[in-house]
DNA sequence: CTTGACTCCCAAAACGTTTTGGAAAATCCT
DNA sequence: AGGATTTTCCAAAACGTTTTGGGAGTCAAG
């Protein structure tokens, strides 16, 4: 009993009742209704999906793009968050597409591919640049989408992000308080808008009390990245005595270079994801995370309304940063 | 130009002809072909998903169910492994779905909406059960599938596994070619397949060579499980020297539970997935892993062959698993 | 000149749903 | 009783493809 005719049939009822009974019209009597709704429950009726999607003229599909990148995935509990992301969409109908990006192809591209063969009503896009070529395509195709991350986009669009200069500014300025002078910044690639205001926290933490904001290295944000980064400032004349860095992986590659060392156990450090491995470190790596919970659901929620049209100004959300006390942060160290 | 309509009027053409020279019909002139093809290009016309499922009687869509109790989605790299998966299926037309179960249904729920909507062409289901209730519906609905894992239904399906039974008897051989004569195994819940058979691998090992096998004990598989099985199996009058740990997440669970015993630091343990945070635990975690690269697109290959109605015996892979050599599995012991 | 084969194109049907715009029957009101 | 209103149902159109089953031309062979 695959079809609608067939049920409409066997039950001697016309394909246009028999729909609207499913869908609880109430220009069908109470009592045919539930006669349809039995009937439909017993064959196993579904109405066609692709079938439906067509006439309704929506997808019924949102799309996430994954760069395959290495250290592009940042969220520690990524797949948690597109599980519970999915698992809300799905209350509402709509199923969550991965779409990962294969080298060969731009995220434009895949993106492009979703978009024009008008196969989702939105998309959910990670870890945005300060100039994002997708966010652009996205709001010239006017196509609904919510950002992890924001942009320096002109026009505003749907975003959650967490507030990372705050976040790196109370990380800079914590370790000020302890008495650190020289405090060095081991930087994502500046081109991520997350990276570059993680950067700018440290920045203007340390001209906000007169310090040098020199000590910066940039890396790859991966574990290997941190290493070479950390080891960049660590060969410096007067090389820091804390480290602030953008990612808990790049922190874990830092923490790499400070065992191969002289005195690099003497040098502090802070991470930011939270990271379930920054526990088991040694020393416990102390970091950062984003507030808020069950992200994915919130990610969910404001697709579904930003698919119903809601103005993007509306979508925006900003979480605060919390630091997560571990040892890492507070290893003894000489005074300057 | 979304349509196909509006880009056949723009040519002075036929739909029909518009269609099979986007499509490559040899019946449409290369002259003729090579013009179409340059204006949809021009006119970036993609043909409309739904439509062509609809028409094509397929989803173009395979779905991956995510069971949602903690411990369950267990593989270490599990997103590279779908990323990797979605990525094969992409070049081939379809496209992979996350479909997470909420608490409050069924993964065979699930399973149904999927299927009995035609929402998807095949499915990927990972965790089985000895039994597994999934596994008999897909079958009996003739839906192509494959798990992760195997089970114990009676006709054959597609699947991927490690060879759980080599694995968890080489690491108790080794163990007992150490020495140790009271080797303990933290169990997982005996309904998953790959528990069930990691148990049987430590058991015959013990049993081969008259060793007693009573020093087991089951617990969820996580951390917290792990952790209460470790205690359970340390108050018993002459304890276990060394541990065989179900998965990792039990085996870190165990690691604790050791610190916070006297002489828990001279019991040795091993576990099995080779979870990145093991190498930071400390002692660092000797463990296990499957074989074999890129399993995603091994996964997506397998689900294409199935899809394209090869017979499932010639669909099933078992692969050995190999041992990572770290700290934890040679603790300094008093032999007894 | 006719026939058959071949090339190139197209009209129409089908996929399974939802929605529109009534129509018949029943009920209500005066 | 007769008109107005409400209730309950339905035929047909539409969504945008792909595929079927030809139908004109063109060309070569007889």
């Amino acid at each position: 009993m695959a079809n609608l005719r067939q049920l409409a049939q066997s039950l001697g009822l016309s394909i246009t009742t028999v729909s609207r009974a499913l869908d609880g019209y109430s220009d069908v009597s109470v009592a045919t209704r539930e006669r349809v709704r039995e009937a439909a429950e017993r064959a196993g009726y579904r109405p066609n999906a692709s079938a439906r999607r067509l006439r309704k003229q929506r997808a019924e599909l949102v799309a996430v793009t994954l760069p395959s990148d290495p250290g592009q995935v940042g969220p520690p509990h990524f797949l948690d968050m597109l599980s519970g992301c999915a698992e809300y969409l799905a209350s509402f109908g709509l199923n969550l597409v991965i779409a990962p990006v294969p080298r060969s192809e731009s995220e434009l591209d895949i993106c492009r591919r979703f978009v024009d063969g008008r196969r989702v009503d939105a998309m959910l896009l990670v870890r945005t640049k300060r100039r994002d070529e997708r966010v652009e395509f996205l709001q010239s195709r006017g196509i609904p989408f919510v950002t992890n991350g924001r942009t320096e986009s002109p026009t505003p669009h749907p975003f959650i992000d967490g507030d990372g200069f705050s976040g790196f500014h109370a990380a800079t300025t914590r370790f000020q308080g302890s008495g650190h002078r020289r405090i060095g910044h081991i930087a994502g690639p500046q081109q991520y808008y997350f990276a570059h205001v993680r950067r700018m926290g440290w920045k203007v933490a340390m001209d906000e009390v007169g310090l040098s904001s020199d000590l910066c290295a940039e890396g790859a944000p991966t574990e290997q990245g941190g290493y070479l980064a950390a080891l960049e400032l660590l060969r410096q004349p007067s090389r820091p005595t804390a480290l602030v860095c953008a990612t808990d992986e790049m922190a874990i590659g830092a923490l790499r270079a400070l065992r191969e060392i002289d005195g690099g156990s003497e040098i502090s450090i802070v991470g930011h994801d939270d990271l379930p491995i920054g526990a088991f470190t040694s020393p416990a790596l102390s970091t950062m995370r984003m507030t808020g919970q069950n992200l994915g659901a919130n990610f969910a929620s404001l697709l579904l309304r930003a698919i119903d049209g809601e103005p993007a100004e509306e979508l925006q959300e900003l979480h605060a940063i919390e630091f997560v006390d571990r040892e890492s942060h507070r290893r003894p160290f000489r005074g300057v």
